[in-house]
DNA sequence: CGCTGATTTGGACATAGTCTAAAAATAGAC
DNA sequence: GTCTATTTTTAGACTATGTCCAAATCAGCG
């Protein structure tokens, strides 16, 4: 609530629905994951308004857009850097913290000027 | 042609087509933009040939297959390990050797089985 | 040539996402 | 509170990417 107002978002009720689902998030969802499990709550909820809320969201920087599997963007709700692992059999993508990996070199490339990057690891996860 | 062949694909002229389009492409190239270049030479190309033709070269291990866009995949003629640079500005795609950038802590990663990973960069192309 | 299996084709279908116009809700002025 | 202007929501139309399918075509082989 206090978190929309202070990015200028108008909280409406559609908002905060979308809002308190995709911050709490532990997943990645997708915009259709999100509308799937909002409407439960929220029953008159449309999807146009999931995709809008969603994009605003990222644009004032509250989540994150990514691009990791084929066929639609997820959604992330950790806006502070980290790689991603993804398991090649569930599609599950998990979060990688920014100290766990030391990406070196990036700044030698003559041809390219790099504003940010991540990893992008590929496996099975281990069940412990 | 020998190329195909020699993986066990029937080298059809439609095929024959897509593959030297894909195979000599330098940018990434998306489904969608190599139908439209070799539909010129190939007017009766249909889309799903291309599709199917470039999912036939990507399991044959001839082209691999990149999400870095959001909506498409593209493929790409390098099947060595590389890295990915992204530009900000056009979206175009261009390869970092796997030898400019080094990645280390992958391997402590205690909740992870890491089979592959590629580092994805953004940023501005810079004009020499 | 004629048979059989593989390939191609065009269109139908599926899915992710955007756009639009009308309805509804909201904020601000009084 | 009521009125009005603005913003937001809604449902559905629309677009783009990609798959599926049945019919037509082609390739290899006896």
């Amino acid at each position: 609530m206090a978190m929309l107002r202070s990015r200028g978002i108008q909280p409406t009720p559609q908002r905060l629905a979308v809002a308190e689902y995709v911050l709490r998030a532990t997943t990645h969802p997708s915009a259709e994951e999100v509308w799937q499990h909002v409407r439960r709550r929220c029953p008159t909820l449309s999807r146009a308004t999931v995709y809008n809320t969603l994009n605003v969201l990222a644009e004032k920087g509250l989540i994150r857009t990514q691009v990791l599997k084929e066929g639609t963007v997820v959604f992330d709700p950790r806006t502070d850097r980290h790689h991603h692992f993804i398991d090649v059999e569930t599609g599950r993508v998990y979060d990688v913290p920014w100290s766990a990996i030391r990406v070196s070199g990036k700044e030698k490339l003559r041809d390219f000027d790099v504003q940010e990057y991540q990893v992008v690891l590929r496996g099975r996860r281990r069940r412990r």
